[in-house]
RNA sequence: GUGGCCAUAGUGUAAUGGUUAACACAGGAGUUUGUGGUACUCCUAAUGAGGGUUCAAUUCCCUCUGGCCACC
């Protein structure tokens, strides 16, 4: 049993068990694509946040510094200094939003990459090497992810494919990790699918707990569809989930999307709106947690108005951005396009991300 | 003092004897959901003053004002 829920706590406070070490539910991860936050954020930065756990992404770094070379050096967690648990996204969204000539067949997805427009092909069992390469700590399958809107017949083929790639992707792991001591696998999560159909999320949630995976994955909604659409997918994707096992809304959002799902029953998030915004002059502050919603504010740091603002970014926030610098200094940075600025307002949204799911995880009746 | 050049949004530059005078930055309002990019969208805002030529002047001519350069 590698997730224990508190059944006493309201929402689903539990711990979920990792070989690198225990992670306390609800929580975000932060995103680091390419082995790094984006914006100057180091590893130790990072930890200094007490994340829990970080994201990276196998279609990212199969690339570069691709599998061998991953082979070579040890891992993810080696290379980049890093020692809490990593989730590993199996490169499906990757096909899905990178890439505009894909082809996908039953043996995989043959893609051009975005970088030199070489051809990459990537199977079910490629991207678990490679997941394995890197080190991960929970690994996803390999999952085709549907744009939306989407037709019902294209939505029922792909999640039927996608269950298809998830039983072989469990297979070759359970192949290539059958010499390790159950402590010290990874974790593999499958991912449902279906686009909005009712009927085609559980069927594919079904399937999925019938093959048995360590937690299952939400995959396929915060593409485009209305928050009300996708709460009412998600509420008819949950009942279909064993309620021992964590549940992962993949991309998952703005804080008013993750208070929904929590309060849905959902375990884990990731998104990359608090760092991409922070590096688009967008911040985040003034946290309110109330019985039915989130409140908080957006500050657009380029704004005249925060030229001599000496307050912090958000009063009671306690990064080390807030602890030490000012409004006025973070607008003067981004207007002046210092390296700096990324990093601080990536720390402090990131820092509000994390407490936000914080204060979820110590929420009393 | 003489001659020349210049004057267009807040700033720096375009353009034109004839529909809504363009662009960038600045200013304002937004967007970003399993991360190709310090990204993207929308909005506000201008022909120095006065006179003349002309059907029509921001454009051509004159005067003034202000600035720059050269010469004495």
């Amino acid at each position: 049993m590698s997730f224990k829920l508190d059944q006493k706590s309201i929402f689903r406070q539990g711990v979920l068990l990792t070989r690198r070490g225990h992670i306390r539910t609800p929580f975000f991860m932060p995103i680091a694509t390419k082995g790094a936050i984006k914006g100057a954020v180091s590893s130790q930065d990072l930890e200094a946040l007490d994340p829990q756990i970080a994201l990276a992404n196998t279609y990212h770094l199969l690339l570069q510094p691709g599998l061998e070379a991953m082979k070579k050096l040890g891992g993810l967690h080696k290379l980049m200094n890093f020692s809490l648990p990593i989730l590993t996204d199996s490169g499906g969204y990757q096909v899905f939003s990178l890439s505009k000539i894909r082809k996908i067949t039953e043996k995989g997805v043959t893609f051009s990459s975005h970088i030199d427009g070489q051809e990459i092909f990537l199977s079910p069992e490629k991207s678990i090497e490679m997941q394995l390469a890197i080190g991960s700590d929970i690994i996803m399958v390999l999952d085709e992810c549907t744009p939306y809107p989407c037709s019902y017949k294209y939505a029922k083929e792909s999640l039927e494919l996608t269950t298809r790639w998830a039983k072989r992707c469990k297979e070759y792991f359970a192949k290539k990790t059958k010499h390790l001591p159950k402590k010290k696998r990874p974790l593999l999560f499958g991912i449902v699918q279906g686009s909005v159909y009712k009927d085609l999320r559980e069927q594919s949630a079904t399937e999925l707990v019938d093959l048995d995976f360590d937690g299952y994955a939400i995959g396929g909604l915060a593409v485009g569809e209305p928050q009300a659409k996708m709460l009412e997918i998600l509420e008819a994707t949950i009942p279909f989930l064993p309620k021992d096992k964590p549940r992962y809304l993949m991309g998952v959002g703005k804080p008013e999307d993750i208070f929904a799902a929590v309060k849905r029953g959902v375990d884990m998030f990731d998104c990359v709106i608090p760092t991409r915004n922070a590096r688009h002059g967008s911040i985040f502050a003034n946290l309110q947690i109330l019985m039915t919603k989130v409140k908080y504010d957006t500050l657009l740091i380029k704004k005249d108005k925060f030229k001599t603002d000496q307050k912090p970014l958000d009063p009671k926030c306690t990064c080390l951005t807030c602890q030490h610098y000012s409004r006025a200094y973070l607008r003067h940075l981004y207007r002046v396009n210092e390296m700096l600025y990324a990093r601080l307002a990536t720390v402090h949204n990131l820092s509000f991300y994390l407490e936000f799911l914080k204060q979820l995880r110590e929420e009393k009746e």
